[in-house]
DNA sequence: TCCCAGGTCCTGA
DNA sequence: TCAGGACATGGG
């Protein structure tokens, strides 16, 4: 590791590539700038990635928040082994060959969920221009970089002391009364939503289905991306479209499909998953 | 104009 | 249980 005024560079990365990371799906506020890296926020800091081979340079942090770096990204999984467990067929090979530097980044439950609950019904560019706008209005201002301002994601006794209009006005559309009800509950349940990284699978997903707006698509990425159960295989239009193009019949459930991948990828279902959503999408499989 | 998007909720069999 | 329609918004 090399440090350098606000820049820590990392060498020898592996199973490591900034664009498979931020374009699986799993995270809606980072964007690609021109020169090819990436500027996003995590917490109330703002920090650009680049990346050249297998050396990866973070830049507008200090040394203090390398331990956020380290969890965010995952970097004490041995990816290696993931991909060892996980390549039963040509299929999943394939697909982890093309996503070969994807990571679950480990994100903020509040953020995931609200996140998601965006998501549905809706399209990768929206949801992320609807997080910008509620963080631009709810959230705290916290540096320019690179010519633009910054805000952290709204909190939720913002989010819940907000009239629904100005919600709508960051264009959430339907859901903006069910990220006001959320955000009222979480206030008084955020005990409870931090621990679900130590409950059971089932009681998670029990639990996060008692919001309104939460079903079992988005319960199932709130697990998988920020509460460590990658036993999971969330089932979207994507997945759906790959799973019935490459292993599963046409007419196959969501339901069916889920039980069908988590039996064959068992622990790794959620590594699977998104290997497979980044392959699907990237190559337009079933569309 | 119509269709659809990392779905969920509600309704009626 | 389960299929079918509604739901805001905007791009193709």
């Amino acid at each position: 590791m090399k440090k350098e005024g606000n820049k820590i560079t990392l060498q020898n990365v592996k199973d490591f590539n900034i664009n498979h990371i931020f374009d699986c799906g799993q995270c809606f506020r980072w964007n690609k700038e021109e020169d090819g890296s990436y500027t996003g926020v995590v917490k109330n800091k703002v920090i650009n990635i680049r990346q050249d081979g297998s050396t990866v340079e973070f830049d507008n942090i200090s040394m203090d928040d390398y331990p956020l770096i380290e969890k965010y990204f995952d970097l004490d999984t041995s990816y290696e082994d993931i991909k060892k467990n996980l390549d039963t067929d040509e299929i999943i090979a394939e697909a982890i060959k093309f996503g070969e530097g994807i990571r679950i980044l480990n994100q903020d439950e509040w953020e995931t969920m609200i996140s998601f609950m965006i998501s549905a019904n809706n399209r990768i560019p929206m949801i992320k221009r609807v997080i910008e706008n509620l963080s631009t209005s709810f959230g705290d201002f916290i540096c320019s970089y690179g010519g633009k301002d910054y805000y952290s994601f709204p909190t939720a006794e913002r989010l819940s002391a907000a009239p629904v209009e100005k919600i709508l006005e960051c264009k959430a559309g339907f859901r903006a009364p069910r990220i006001k009800a959320a955000a009222a509950r979480f206030l008084n349940e955020k005990d409870q939503i931090y621990n679900i990284k130590n409950m059971s699978y089932d009681d998670g997903l029990a639990y996060l289905k008692t919001y309104s707006g939460i079903g079992d698509k988005v319960a199932n990425c709130i697990l998988l991306f920020s509460t460590r159960h990658f036993d999971t295989f969330p089932v979207d239009v994507w997945i759906r479209r790959v799973m019935q193009t490459l292993y599963v019949s046409k007419d196959t459930k969501d339901k069916d499909i889920k039980k069908f991948a988590e039996d064959k990828f068992g622990k790794y279902s959620g590594f699977a998953q998104q290997y497979l959503f980044y392959y699907a999408r990237e190559n337009g499989i079933g569309k």
